[in-house]
DNA sequence: ATGAAAGCGCTAACAC
DNA sequence: GTGTTAGCGCTTTCAT
């Protein structure tokens, strides 16, 4: 099970050739110094006579010597690793945004020397995974996506003062300590409702998600704020579904029954492409006759025809300032505020578009 | 070693409460075992006496113990990281794939203790990152991606003993000794070929990627060979493009000017959602008047109108074999075949039906 | 079946 | 500035 070759010997002489990668040790014995003086070129250069560092430097170099991490991280007490817990979308929306949140993330961290953890957990208890890796001193810290109204795991970290940031705000109790980021769903809501006001449209629907979703209800209170803003009476323009195509495309056509209606902003792409079906199902131009709003920009909304307009997420962004937040925590330093909102945009396309022909 | 029950400070006093994690001698202590014993009841619980197990795993259960990840690396060279270097997509297809295969992955990996580490790199070196994760043995192992034609890693980690699973066949050296796995695409193109011959279609087009892309022409040859068999000759009836919707739709006005092809296999959804956008500028309805067949199963094919048929890709199978191989890799153990291909399938919706209506 | 000793590779203290 | 010493928490001989 372990290897084959004992690389270095227990005899003191013993030190033929290394099986394996070069230790500080190795280096020390090359440029002729005391390990620790190759440690402090490595993490406090400026101790060491310019002359010194230049030697250890080019050993280190020509031995392509990369401190060992588990040793590393025993002494330091720091792993830099920052878990995530991954699993498949819990409302829909995220899945869509995962792939270029993740990008962003692991770009962001690698410029810290630090990577991404994926773990995974039982679906049923969103606990599962963050223990045992605290414990095991695994993670730095941890980056939690998944805070849904009700979701344990902010509170969970904080007791085990277990350094982390959520994405997402906490819903339940909006004066938490902990630190936290958010996009403004909201706003975003208002974003695509205002869009299809100055497209000449009034009556615009709303197609969300269960009254139980914080998300939704937040990003609903901003379509029905602008419209009531712009003199429109939002009742009867809201509809509440789960998170679905077929279920959109349905509560599409039945709105669309009401032929005052001529615009849906959407609390997801998803949503959105259902509207888009019901339109091609009653032979109805996007744009040109109803405008179609949707949320999070997903790949679909980009590639589907004729285009689905939709509120775009700046995860980009977001993934910066979420490391940047975390370093802050580990270095235990003062955070101005727990939370920061971001403002997201929106990515017209020609489903929103009055003045468009095929 | 001054006290070996005192963990922590030079002090016999020091640091009363536990600051930390629970250690493998606060276990021992607390039940008056050594240390040695505890660790035989985590790794060899046959070597002890019933009642000694029982009795050291009640207290690792009350305490909450798990133990450190960094010593038991530095001490058995293993950190049960697999790394995974995660980057934008190289080649516009494995970014649908991604999220999926991401999932499989970590989900799979985790069911034998370990996890994903992923990390980026130069997108101009494609082996950036690697070698120094290598170095400071902070992964036990690599599932290698982006094996294109050309690409080096394989090479490159073979060369330097590292263990590793590559997902795509090695197409440059046919005979390359290294484990891999990879979805037959020729058999995917051959799948959908047959199925638009199947709905009556014989002029069908194929959209693909240029003559560089391996994979492309691995897919190609799956649509030329059917169509051959068929008693079809695909000459004419190829295209080579980007991957990019806009340029697909352009290719397929051009190739629908003749109306005798009533037909389309792409190598991307992206591209079956290019043809899609050329059918509703003309007014022809997908399925019914021309069949459309795309590949990989992304999101946007589910999703679009009216559903884009596509050939897809047993990710959730492709992940498990690649961690079994890869312990297979770790154990040494001898692979029974260096390469190992996998069946993909159709997945049918209505852009390749003949018979529905809106 | 259990215990003692050694040491994985590194860095924080403290000499010199 | 540089070297010496002492562990971080764990597993692996080797005794008992």
């Amino acid at each position: 099970m372990t290897h084959p070759t004992d690389r270095r010997g227990h005899r003191p002489d013993a030190r033929p050739q290394p099986a394996g990668p070069p230790t500080l040790a190795t280096v020390a014995d090359e440029a002729g110094v005391s390990r620790q003086t190759v440690s402090n070129a490595l993490n406090n250069p400026e101790l060491l006579r310019p002359e010194t560092l230049t030697r250890v430097q080019e050993v280190i170099d020509r031995l392509g010597y990369s401190p060992n991490r588990a040793a590393r991280q025993l002494r330091t007490r720091s792993s830099h690793l920052i878990g995530l817990r991954f699993e498949p979308a819990l409302e829909g929306t995220s899945n869509a945004l995962m792939d270029r949140f993740l990008h962003s993330l692991v770009a962001t961290a690698s410029e810290t020397g630090h990577h991404l953890l994926l773990f995974s957990g039982d679906p049923e208890d969103p606990l599962d995974g963050y223990d045992d890796l605290l414990r095991s001193t695994a993670v730095d810290a941890f980056i939690v996506t998944d805070t849904y109204a009700g979701t344990p795991q902010s509170g969970f970290l904080r007791d085990r003062g277990a350094p982390f940031v959520a994405f997402g705000r906490p819903w339940d109790e909006p004066g938490a300590a902990h630190a936290w980021l958010d996009v403004d769903g909201a706003a975003g809501a208002r974003l695509a409702t205002r869009h299809l006001l100055e497209q000449g449209h009034r009556r615009i629907a709303w197609l969300g998600w269960e009254r139980s979703s914080r998300i939704g209800q937040d990003r609903r209170s901003g379509w029905e704020d602008t419209l009531r803003e712009a003199g429109v009476d939002p009742t009867g323009l809201g509809v509440r579904l789960t998170d679905n195509v077929d279920a959109a495309r349905m509560a599409a056509h039945h709105v669309l029954d009401d032929p005052t209606v001529t615009g849906f902003v959407c609390a997801s792409d998803t949503l959105g492409l259902g509207v888009l079906h019901a339109l091609a199902e009653r032979g109805r131009q996007p744009g040109a006759d109803v405008g179609v709003v949707g949320f999070d920009d997903s790949a679909a909304a980009q590639v589907t025809w004729p285009g689905l307009s939709s509120v775009r997420q700046p995860l980009e962004r977001v993934a910066q300032d979420l490391v940047e937040i975390l370093h802050l925590v580990l270095a235990h330093k003062p955070i101005a505020e727990p939370g920061r909102m971001l403002a997201p945009s929106l990515v017209v396309r020609r489903s929103s578009l009055r003045g468009w022909t095929p």
